[in-house]
Formats: C-alpha cells, structure tokens, sequence
DNA sequence: CGTCGCGTTGACAAGGTTCAAATTTGGTGG
DNA sequence: CCACCAAATTTGAACCTTGTCAACGCGACG
C-alpha cells in the first residue's frame, strides 16, 4: 500500500483530467520510481491517473507468467478509469514516472454535472479502444518485422517526431507489447537498421534516429 | 445503398439502446442477408444498430487481404457507435440478421439530456474496450489450442450455455478472428473432439456440445 | 448426377521460439 | 579514472508450432 501525498502545485501538463476537473477536483501529484507499480489488477479503483513525465506499461499476466502490454502510456494519457469497481490490468512505471491523480468518484461528479464533460470523457474511452482494435489488428494478422516497424512509427508519432527517439522500456518490454519474443524484437531492429530505416545513437541501444519513414510505413502495411 | 425501411414495431430484445432512447427515439428494423454489409470502414457513421437476431462481424482489412475480426456480435450487442464521425471498421451480417435502428444523433441528443444516460452510454463503450482488452491478450500470448479452447466458452457465454450450441461462422471467420489459419482452427477442433471435450451433433460440424467446460477453461490457462 | 462451398486431413515449408553463448552497456566501488 | 560485475542486448543454431499447398470427403442445390 502507498501512502500518497497530496501537493496543492499546478502541473505543466495541462492535461484532460484538468480541464474536465476544473479547479473544484482534489488534485495531487505523485511520483514513481521506474519497475514499481501504480496499481494491479483486479484492485479497487479509487484513483484515476494522468501521467505528467515518464512512460508507464499497462498489462496482464496468464498463471504460467505469459506477459502481454496491453499499452505504454506516455505524458497526457490517462489510466485507471475504469466502468466497474476494479482496475482490469496492472499498471507499473516503465523509468522513474510523476502522475497526476485524481479521486475517481471525484471525477465523475464534475461529469455528472457538466453534460459538456460528457463528450470529453467518452472521448477519452474510445481512444484506449481505437488503440486496442489497431493492436489486435497487428497482433492477430501482421508479422514480426510488421509490428516492429509499427511500433517505431506509433513511437515516433506519439513523442510528436523528435530528430532523436528514446525508448524507454527494454526489449522485453517491447515483446510483451507486440506479443513476440526479446530476440525477435532485437533481430528485427537490426534488420531495420542494417537496412537503412533507422540508426542507433552512438553506442546506446535505446536512443535511435529514424531515417526512412515512409519506407517503414510500407513495411508496415 | 440501403434503403432503410422504418417500422414502428417493437422488438423483442429490450436492450439498452432502446432502454437509453426511450419512446421519443425514431427506431427502425431492418434485415439483413447473410455475408451482405451493414456499415463499412471508413463510412459515415450515421446510425447506431442494436442486434436482434443473428450474428454480425466487425474486422479491419490489411491491403493484401489480411483479416482480423475484432468481435462477433449477437443478439443485444450494440455496433456502431463511434467518437469520431466515420466507422473505424467494417461491419457485415454472417447470416441473416434483423437489427435495430437508431440516428446517432437522435441518441446522442437524448443522452445529453438525461444525467442518467451518461453511465449506460459509458457502460457499452466500456464493455467493447474490455472485450477488445481481453482479446489483446488472446493474439498476443496464447496457443492455437487455448484461442480454440477461449472461443468455444465465449461463445457458449454470450449463447447462456445452451446444451446444443451452434456455431453461426465458418472456419474461416474463426480464423479471422483467432488470428490463425482455418486449417489452424479445424485442427485445433478435431483435438478437442477427440480428446473428449466436446462433440459434433450427427454429421454437422456447426453444431456441438460442450463435454467439459472445466477442462476447457484449463486448456485456456 | 455434376458442381460448388465448406470442412478435414496430410506433407512440407517457414517464421518465430527456445536455448545457449558472446558482447555491450551502465552502474558501483576502490 | 578505472576495474569489475550485473543486466541488457545481440547473435547463432536447433527446434517446433503454425502456415501453406494440395487432396479428399461430404452435403446442398440445380
């Protein structure tokens, strides 16, 4: 169980659970440290979260230990909000990850008082659900070299095309994600890279340059 | 194009959009061939359907014909409704199929009026995401055999376990949607035939009984 | 009675996994 | 600043599950 500390600050991430919240919603700010986890599944959803700075892997286990993410979570995605009582996966901080968190029932009062929240808060539903079609669309019908090429360009849209992109979760996490296996991910990287559609950056592994956008756009179907 | 036929006639499913609609809701019936399309990918979304009888698929096509079917519908399931303007995938009936009706707008205009609305609303949209979440770990982390096995017992949950339960797909929309081949799931179900779990009634091969549901849901982790 | 769609089964190929080892990287303490 | 160690990543080789291609059976329907 964590304690969690409520600080009065404004974050700079004027995020959707601020504009739904409005100044009326107990807001607090809260940081995690990268492996550790924000909630699990099957708890009681008494928070939902907006993520301020960091990465954070939503998933779900099967008994033998099988892992598969379901979504990595990037600054301004909200987690957590779930339509029963209990969160339906677990959610843990990729590298060291500050949130934004609100009281659930919080959250929903201002909705049920402003029928404009009501579109803003579908809205924030229905993109976890486009994601997951487009992912079951890769997982179920796309290849090894497919996914790894979609899940570049996914990155690259989503940290708005920086010249450098860093991924912060490990190639392990990068297979739970695209349902493959670690060494497949890695062989498929340096496919792409011995094939000129991307680059590393220096020595590292987890900083790289994309070089052909397009190109792994067709890669990817 | 269809032309839409509106008759005011009740229908005996009573489902949620009629619960969410009320009376005022301009609600048609209208029928469908087997294999003709109910709304496609890409299309405006103007209508919101609620099924009555029969079975619709939803799925996303890859260029070179890939498919992946996201969900079978049944009788009560609602499709069709989306955030955005268009329908982010393609909608067809697998056999004959009777659904219901309504304006997008005409739905949406009554929710925005009634507090209550906004939970229900919020509750079928939810309720795909999770299917959707469930199914992401089906593709990504499970074996021909357990994605056989997970088919079976949902589709004899959605049908209330019925002591005969038919199966209104062929092999092929399986496949699809199991992200196999149909050979794949053919295999797949003449090892749980033979190995006692269930059986084929007389010659047909879409009509079965569920022998062990406990060793199924086994198989299935 | 022939044809067509659907399903099953078999043989083989291939993409991905598994197991193993080498290599690199990043962190820690001297 | 460097040596050392643990963790992460890459690479290789054998194996296995699933896909591919093909043949065959069965029932529906003209």
């Amino acid at each position: 169980m964590l304690i969690r500390i409520n600080t009065a600050s404004r974050h700079s991430v004027d995020g959707h659970l601020a504009a739904l919240a409005g100044e009326r919603v107990f807001c607090s700010e809260f940081k995690y440290r990268g492996g550790t986890e924000v909630f699990g599944e099957g708890e009681e959803a008494e928070y939902v979260y907006q993520i301020i700075s960091g990465t954070v892997r939503t998933y779900k286990l099967l008994e033998d230990g099988r892992r598969q993410i379901n979504s990595f979570h990037l600054p301004g995605d909200m987690i957590g909000l779930e339509n029963g009582a209990t969160h339906r996966f677990t959610a843990d901080a990729v590298v060291e990850t500050k949130v934004s968190i609100t009281r659930r029932c919080s959250l929903l009062e201002v909705i049920a008082h402003r029928k404009a929240g009501t579109r803003n808060l579908l809205g924030l539903v229905t993109r976890n659900l486009q994601h997951a079609e487009n992912h079951v669309l890769l997982l179920g019908r796309k290849t090894a070299l497919e996914r790894v090429a979609a899940f570049l360009l996914e990155m690259d849209e989503r940290q708005e095309h920086p010249n450098v992109m860093i991924l912060s979760m490990s190639r392990r996490d990068i297979a739970d994600y695209l349902g493959l296996t670690l060494e497949t991910v890695s062989r498929a990287l340096s496919i792409l890279r011995d094939e000129g559609f991307m680059k590393f950056l220096g020595t590292t592994q987890r900083q790289l340059v994309l070089l052909d956008r397009i190109g792994l756009a067709q890669l990817d179907t």
